[in-house]
DNA sequence: AAACCGCGGGAAATCGATTACCACCACGCT
DNA sequence: AGCGTGGTGGTAATCGATTTCCCGCGGTTT
């Protein structure tokens, strides 16, 4: 494995001056450059990337903390992510923290281990500890979701609005007894949503029954659950308002099961435009979130706090999410 | 930042011994393996990864390059291989290459300058140039997908098979004319569904026209213009074998605006069990990959190299598929 | 009692790059 | 002729951990 030293004495010239000659820094003869190269290309040498972030006390390298890989409004955050992120030539380190405040905390470790230029996360609890990071001053931006513990950057989605919303237009087409499931307390978005499901229901002179609410995990299996809890009541819901699509899946799979067709039986809105929202029939009434500009938004601001030293006062970026209506929330089903 | 040398000045003890109680190697006294601990409590020390990677020549960091973060198959793989990865203290960088070679060699280049203890990809083309990680003995594992240009682990899946049961599947139902929509040239599971897909026909003694084939990318994109091509045709398919499930949700977005339906009009056999494929009527016919499994397997194969150094011989996994038939390659359907 | 052994812990080398600092040279100006 | 000056390139310090080497101490063996 070779190493600058290597490089040098094949090319006959320091370390230095091999080092100066790849980084660019300061001009180097061309002569002497030319042979830096032809030794690197001979012996294969890639620079150690451990020696010279120690040494520059920096690294090319982000992480971002989701809690679920498998969420495809996660995913799309990633992607928004790494695009501005390799647009400015760093790489991502994806971590999935699965919900779970111990997984969470180990990457938010290693992440301060690895001296990474920055986070950006989806915390999975407001209270979520990001020790490590704030001591090495490792600059943070929450995505989705805030934090109550640190001072950072946040890219939200205003979840309140959105949720009111939703639940403004299933009124709107008569639905009677709105029921919703939330995600797990603690956690921003959820506790957010549910908070604009009651404002939603007291705009319109609705009655808040905590029969007609139940709080699970963002998954299928937590969509299920709530779900068969619900519908399966002796005063069921006439509609839902359901906090992510993967839940949604699994609140739909239940309803096949208990045969109720969804807008005609019990009227769904789901967070989250899925990209099988469409296939479904009748196809999926959704508060479609711009994730991917979400996600590079995020490392926007985190690069920009990178290069600026954090000298810049925090900000908070409200984004806001999409109605958009289809059958699923339409008593007079159409196609 | 507090460094290791800040902890032993407060400790009082050298570097030494702070390094030795924090790594447990060798024996400390008790007292002092006390004083330690207080210092680094009370300093929140974080030892730094890149220090200790560039001594120990050695990172706790795998990298796993996948070609789209947003395709579920690939997800399931990052979770199986993030759960064995945790299991054994190492941490996982999630890279996308986006089917993109540039961006698949930059994340190489990566990998091998962070000196990442090993990578788990699928090679974007059979060529994928991993020159960088061979160089410095970087352990590899393919998962998914083969490569030529390098003799590793790989952890497959007999597509081949797959699709030549998923054809026969089809001809058993009736069907007789039928189409296939496969990855691009050069991507091994692409080639070898499509293979699959000729065998099958053979099989059956079906003539192969390559009318009914068309080669797209594995996304909901690639899905749509294939599908429109074939579908619009004066003698389409009255069937699809198709892919991935990303493409599928681009195949069924175009029959619905053809109005054509699954099952009745154009059986559908996809490869991947997306979590929607129940969700829609008729229910999708699925090849189901052991992903989750893939990932898993994957995983300790490279962590096995990585511990043992790379002495064992390569070996090559194939799993198999499953066909679960559901509705949509059914001409009767049912509910 | 001398020699030896084992063990805990400190000083310093080491990993591989970057970079501060300095020496040198050629050139132009006074 | 002598003296800056600016551009090149080498030497060595540096980043922060791990680890080798060695020393001293207490106990055991002969």
């Amino acid at each position: 494995m070779a190493t600058i030293s290597d490089v040098a004495a094949l090319a006959g010239v320091s370390t230095a001056t091999v080092s100066r000659a790849l980084n660019g820094k300061s001009t180097v003869d061309p002569l002497l450059a030319e042979r830096v190269a032809r030794a690197v290309e001979e012996l294969g040498y890639t620079p150690n990337g451990l020696a010279r972030g120690l040494r520059r006390r920096e690294t090319a390298v982000l992480a971002l903390i989701i809690s679920d890989v498998e969420n495809p409004f996660f995913t799309a955050i990633a992607r928004g992510v790494e695009d501005a992120a390799q647009a400015a030539g760093y790489s991502v380190m994806l971590c999935n923290s699965d919900e779970n405040t111990a997984k969470e905390r180990r990457y938010v470790e290693v992440a301060a281990q690895e001296r990474l230029a920055g986070v950006i996360m989806s915390p999975t609890t407001r209270d979520s500890d990001v020790g490590p990071l704030t001591t090495h001053r490792t600059p943070i931006v929450t995505v989705d979701r805030r934090l109550a513990s640190a001072d950072c950057d946040a890219v939200l989605l205003d979840s309140r609005a959105a949720a009111q919303e939703a639940v403004r237009h299933l009124v709107s087409r008569g639905y009677q007894r709105i029921g919703c499931i939330a995600g797990p307390p603690g956690v921003t978005t959820a506790d957010d949503r549910l908070d604009g499901y009651r404002d939603g229901l007291r705009a319109a002179g609705r009655k808040h029954s905590a029969k007609l609410v139940r709080r699970c995990e963002f998954r299928e299996a937590g969509g299920r659950e709530a779900a068969t809890q619900l519908l399966t009541n002796p005063d069921p819901p006439d509609a839902l308002l359901v906090s992510s699509s993967t839940m949604s899946v699994g609140v739909l799979q239940v309803m096949a099961e208990l045969g109720l067709r969804s807008g005609r039986d019990v009227g769904i809105v789901s967070f989250d435009d899925a990209p099988w929202a469409t296939l479904i029939s009748p196809a999926l009434t959704v508060v479609a979130q711009p994730a991917h500009a979400m996600g590079r938004l995020a490392a926007r601001l985190l690069l920009d706090r990178i290069g600026n030293g954090g000298s810049r006062a925090t900000t908070t970026t409200t984004m806001t999410a999409q109605l958009i209506v289809r059958g699923s929330s339409t008593r007079a089903t159409f196609p």
